[in-house]
DNA sequence: CCCTGATTCGC
DNA sequence: GCGAATCAGG
């Protein structure tokens, strides 16, 4: 695949709307999220407050910069310039654009609704809850959140998402009623 | 282990 | 220009 103006765009759209690397390259497929990343580089819309954003990892990510075979960059100005501004006489200092959605958190249950049976089986999955703080949720960690979000007693329960849904296998059970089983729920 | 973006450099 | 490999980090 190759970058037409089409896929330039959409990756210019995803990418304004704060779309991950990774969504844009599944989206537009055919490319990996590194060629993404690439691409966005090149494009020269890059910085995007997201989640990892290290001043000092530019300087270290040259494992192989030992002896440099091309051109040597700078002659004039050694190593202590190695993380110095790329080249862009972007002089943004306040950048308050997107804000991405993330992952939604799924709403905590009323007990009073859900069959006693799937209580039964989420109150067993819980103990073996991976117990995953919000940072380490991902797109196929239950999100299922379980204790008091004010205390120290809080996490989430983490266990493998049942196929393209938010939760376990139990906590699909709790989550998503059936119609039929919701009929007369009260009394 | 899952994921994120950043960087380098051979092609 | 492209993107895999690699790095650094949540």
């Amino acid at each position: 695949m190759s970058w037409t103006d089409e896929r330039v765009e959409m990756l210019k759209k995803m990418w304004g709307e704060g779309q991950s690397a990774s969504q844009i390259a599944k989206e537009l497929g055919g490319v990996t999220r590194n060629a993404v990343i690439g691409k966005v580089h090149r494009l020269g819309l890059s910085n995007r407050a997201t989640a990892a954003s290290k001043p000092e990892a530019k300087a270290k990510a040259a494992p192989k910069a030992e002896a440099r075979p091309k051109a040597a960059t700078k002659p004039a100005e050694p190593a202590a310039r190695a993380e110095a501004e790329p080249a862009a006489p972007k002089p943004i200092p306040a950048r308050k654009q997107i804000i991405p959605a993330g992952q939604p958190l799924p709403p905590q249950p009323s007990a009073n609704e859900i069959s006693p049976e799937a209580l039964a089986k989420v109150s067993e999955i819980e103990k073996k809850a991976k117990k995953l703080s919000l940072m380490e949720l991902t797109e196929r960690t239950c999100k299922w959140p379980v204790g008091d979000p004010a205390t120290e007693n809080f996490w989430f329960c983490g266990l493998p998402v049942q196929q393209g849904k938010p939760y376990c296998e139990a906590h699909v059970g709790v989550a998503f009623q059936p119609m039929s089983s919701r009929r007369d729920r009260r009394r």
